[in-house]
DNA sequence: ACATTTTGCTCCATCGATTGCGCAAACGTT
DNA sequence: AACGTTTGCGCAATCGATGGAGCAAAATGT
């Protein structure tokens, strides 16, 4: 380890080790039995490299290699449970499978998805995982033009395979789940509202769908005053609900743990009143079973998620088909 | 936008726009007025290229280069807001700094975080930000013998400057907090309990100083059996706690989210002793405010250390010093 | 008309690692 | 001793983009 300013390459090293470049590459990368090179220049070679604090230029490496082993993800936001979970389980799966994962952040923001797209198609990415993207489609365009795989996840374009929650399937069992409990707590039997998220956005609507038709099987008709889907953030949630007084027992199903923030505000803002409301939540947070009236969450099956999405990289016979992957039910 | 398989590169668009590669490559990076190209070349180049749907091979540009431009940041985990929100930062600050932010988690592994130190130097990375390091200092001299710098974020070490939260301040500002409340609301005065953290863990042990400093000042001795640092894990929290029942009025100083979830299950579990419980926390999240119970957390200030961090980076002239940034305490 | 400057573009070496190919020495066979 | 095989290693082309150097044509000056 001297403290060179100029990093070491294959050159130093085969000068002091008193070999080619090329048996030095060999060694370093593994190669060297296949290439018939000798123990004791393998071990001469590695002692100085070692001695050098030598590491490899991927630039130069992936630039000669036919292939990169990098997997792209692109995620909005780390600000939950969920994405951060997809980002860290992403990592760890890709390494296992010796892999290299970048993972880059792109703030809900269309255009900043687009850039991180290209800039990770520069980056020779072999495949590339599009997150909960505002624009899924044009990110799939643009890797097929590049001739890059690319995954959807968490919101489906029709460009590229996508893999998501069955959303309506678990809306409806937490929807049941929190008009159950509505009726056993309070003895209070009626619609409930649907707070947060976009109706144009693909996960609130078939949410809603699920939403609607648990209600439909109970004979319950939703009108349009309980559906409050307003944007995702706590503000435009505590917004919709600032004044909604529930003078008689009432239950919400909230689309998020973004808009949970502002559903527990305002709940916890109303003093005696709280005890009439019951809520669950679509997304899982540790703390949610803490909160007072959440009676349970919905937790997207990451794990499951990614090991479908992994197990269609690298291959080219992939149908732009959705796989929906069951959520489980957290009951508080 | 073809369907080819393999990329284009600037000798396909060369030969289609009919110009050199070098033209093509100089239009391609800006720098073609520089090279006195005419604007019916670079047109006419830009035009091809964004027809095949190029982009640039960073792996040969930065071959070539003399600068990266890569700054990377290694993070514990993504499970928690903290370290969240110093990724989504540190990738937002870094793009606006025309910087490339390669972000990579290392699961709290020391092994792994030597591991991905080593990778992000490969990708040629200029600095490196290392964030909740077990073994900073491997990593800093590692850096240092590949002429990379190294800046320690949230953990201190010796090799490389350290930015770290004013963990001792805060500390002592949040029991007082707690001990004001526990005052006001059940009208007791008596030493804290200490949960969560390693006393070995330099954020522990100054923690542990601020808070043993603030009951000295009100002239209390802390005993050994009120310093409960079994780790960091929830479940090692909700252990420590396990026995302790609150028949009287207590106060809890935690020392992070993850042991906060465990010190709520155990809380949650009390039934009507809970009311006898105050604590803090050391560390923010949304949901800290509605948890019954909690008195006030510490946020520690992201901004702050990012900024501090992008003004250390690329400069040759910085000492391995320590700065202290002030928390922010959020009082409930 | 000739010299000088400017414009517009291309040639080619280079960055560091990889890998097909080939050569020489050592070893084995008859 | 002559020949084939194995072992051990190096040569040099290559990946794609970059940029210094240089050349020819056009523009300008005298």
């Amino acid at each position: 380890m001297e403290k060179n300013k100029k990093k070491t390459t294959i050159y130093d090293i085969a000068s002091l080790a008193n070999a080619s470049p090329s048996a030095v590459s060999a060694v370093l990368n593994g190669t060297w039995e296949k290439r018939r090179l000798s123990r004791k220049l393998a071990e001469r070679v590695m002692r100085v490299a070692e001695e050098q604090g030598y590491s490899v230029n991927v630039q130069a490496s992936l630039l000669r290699r036919e292939r990169s082993n990098i997997v792209g993800m692109i995620v909005p936001k780390y600000d939950n449970r969920y994405f951060g979970e997809i980002a860290e389980q992403f990592e760890a799966m890709a390494r296992a499978r010796g892999m290299f994962p970048v993972v880059t952040c792109t703030q809900r923001d269309p255009q900043l998805e687009f850039e991180a797209a290209r800039e990770l198609i520069s980056y020779q990415a072999e495949c590339l995982i599009v997150t909960g993207a505002t624009d899924p489609d044009r990110i799939s365009n643009f890797c097929a033009g590049s001739g890059v795989q690319s995954i959807n996840l968490d919101l489906p374009g029709s460009g590229a395979p996508s893999i998501i929650s069955d959303n309506e399937a678990a809306a409806f069992d937490l929807t049941n789940l929190i008009l159950d409990r509505c009726q056993q707590e309070m003895g209070w039997i009626g619609p409930l509202r649907f707070v947060g998220g976009r109706l144009a956005d693909h996960n609130t609507s078939t949410r809603l769908s699920g939403f609607l038709s648990a209600h439909k099987a109970r004979g319950m008709e939703i009108s349009n005053d309980h559906v409050l889907a307003a944007g995702y953030s706590a503000e435009s949630a505590a917004r919709v609900l600032a004044e909604f007084q529930p003078n008689e027992p009432t239950g919400l199903f909230v689309n998020s743990t973004i808009s949970l923030e502002g559903v527990v505000r305002w709940h916890s803002g109303l003093g005696r009143l709280s005890k009439n409301v019951r809520y669950g939540c679509f997304d899982w947070d540790p703390f949610g079973s803490f909160l007072p009236g959440n009676v349970g969450m919905v937790e997207q099956d990451v794990t499951a998620m990614l090991t479908k999405a992994f197990s269609l990289i690298n291959r080219n016979d992939v149908p732009p088909e959705r796989y929906l992957v069951p959520c489980k039910l957290r009951v508080f």
